[in-house]
DNA sequence: CCGGGTCATCGGTCAG
DNA sequence: CTGACCGATGACCCG
């Protein structure tokens, strides 16, 4: 920090409003010359970038932010209310949660984070000296680039399942276009997990793999609902089915309707075979559902995938 | 890069001539190398330094004092007219004039002391104890300052009374203090929508007149599901009665129990009037509510009176 | 090169 | 307003 006050002391005496274009047309021709890294403007904040990291060329400052955002999966709440904070090198700070937006949406790769391991030196030391070898807490599971990438590749696959089913739902179906992209793009999270948590296969290592421990919180939650297929069938509805997403005002009515009907199969269907207390409880979970949900990063995971698979199919 | 005046101030410690015997003798040997902190003695008033800050070594008093004067600009005058006040641990409240000669003199950086930042964003700490959680916080400026904050004052009364009235949730009041406290921390602003939204007179002007148009939309939304006293009741119990933030297994056995009494309860209030919609539309509302709750900036505008408010009373 | 961890030094907090 | 305290940041180093 120290270190960037004298930079910025040195450099930009006041904070320059046109940060970014701090590399534009200075560097290229010296470049090649004697410069230890190649210098380039992280695709942040602007600041010098050293090198790509999570798949983007960033700071060390933004890397940093973003490995520590996501292996402490803390929730942000952004400064203004308005998400769209400027994010460059005098402001950065400002607004963590403008900064990891910008983070993900340069593509910042969450997967790449990997599990904390434990602290960098003692273990040889120790071991040398005396015989008695310590702990070494956190086994590092270092794990396989490989499978982890086929691992998502699956889940990528149940994403494009869940999403295709939503759209086969037999009440959002006969919603036009155009509202049923702004309902998915919203909601293909809550889908998701719905589904995911119900596989009939168990699918819980794959994602362990993925290496988000928010998924797999929000996964195992969702499963204790322990709904069957009917059930799954009417929260999904539920799920879809939101009047506040509605993009005019008859599709309002229209969305209004459908929950209700959903709300009313639901009521029959859960109470034939035991009680009041299981429909309560089943929406109660998606309220659980939906607030884990947007509280957790589990968008950045698919967010390069599920962009295009809302507008395919 | 670093600061110049980091290796003068920290070898010239002349400068300050009743100072240096402090810790002189102390740290003989091991001054230079690389200890973790070596104690020193602050630059500007001799007290024990915890390191450098804006380039000098100071203690945390000179350095926060610093940091105070530079962001607010504020000009003091010398006390004694002369500017020569002596400087040290027992006297250096006496002359801010004469501290912030001294901090400029050994060369404190003014171009180091970075603008504010908004409050600290947390947000949930998902996971863990499950208990601590102030919620998320933002910056709402002043605003309001001088008419509103009548209106303001009146809200926040409104808001100590809807937390009193969940303190005497019937179920919720059985609780011990302190996980009452754990809940309470977080779901306070839920509590207090579902209560303003059903307020007996209209508050709405007040809310307006706020200034935070999130507020005015989570409020007009909760207030159609236009919930009566019972079921006002029960809804309060849903919010209250979480089993994801108890603090102890058998609390979370004990919430969900309450959680199911209260759907059983409500479920039968609603159909024995009308139907398993109300129920249904009930609970999807306390959804919505939960979502748009944490969406919010709610949190940020009492911010500063909702702690005081939870732990008293 | 790009993952990881470290720690001096920033920031804000809040009783006193 | 003060300052002890603690979380966050990022330049730097290792593997």
């Amino acid at each position: 920090m120290l270190h960037q006050g004298a930079a910025d002391s040195s450099q930009q005496s006041s904070t320059a409003p046109t940060i970014p274009t701090l590399y534009s047309g200075i560097v290229p021709t010296t470049t090649t010359a004697h410069t230890p890294h190649v210098p380039s403007a992280c695709q942040v904040c602007g600041d010098q970038s050293s090198g790509k990291h999570y798949g983007v060329l960033c700071c060390d400052g933004c890397s940093c932010f973003f490995k520590r955002s996501v292996r402490k999966g803390t929730m942000y709440a952004c400064i203004a209310a308005k998400g769209n904070c400027v994010v460059d090198k005098a402001r950065r700070n400002w607004c963590p949660y403008c900064r990891l937006q910008r983070c993900l949406a340069v593509g910042m790769n969450v997967a790449a984070v990997q599990e904390e391991r434990g602290p960098r030196t003692q273990a040889t030391a120790i071991a040398k000296h005396g015989g008695i070898t310590p702990s070494p807490t956190g086994a590092v599971n270092a794990v396989n680039a490989t499978g982890n990438a086929m691992n998502f590749q699956i889940l990528a696959q149940i994403l494009v399942t869940c999403l295709r089913q939503a759209k086969c739902n037999e009440q959002f179906r006969t919603l036009a276009a155009a509202q049923q992209e702004a309902i998915l793009s919203t909601v293909w999270n809550e889908c998701f997990v719905l589904r995911a948590s119900h596989w009939s296969l168990d699918i819980s290592a794959m994602i362990d793999a993925c290496g988000d421990p928010q998924l797999r919180r929000i996964i195992v939650e969702a499963k204790q609902l322990r709904a069957d297929v009917m059930e799954l069938n009417f929260l999904e509805t539920l799920i879809l089915c939101r009047k506040e997403l509605a993009v005019s005002a008859e599709n309002a009515v229209l969305l209004e309707s459908y929950a209700n009907g959903a709300l009313v199969s639901l009521a029959r269907y859960t109470i034939q075979q035991s009680n009041w207390l299981r429909f309560g409880t089943l929406l109660l979970g998606l309220r659980q559902l939906t607030q884990r949900c947007y509280e957790s990063l589990l968008s950045s995971l698919f967010r390069s995938v599920v962009k295009d698979i809302v507008k395919s199919l």
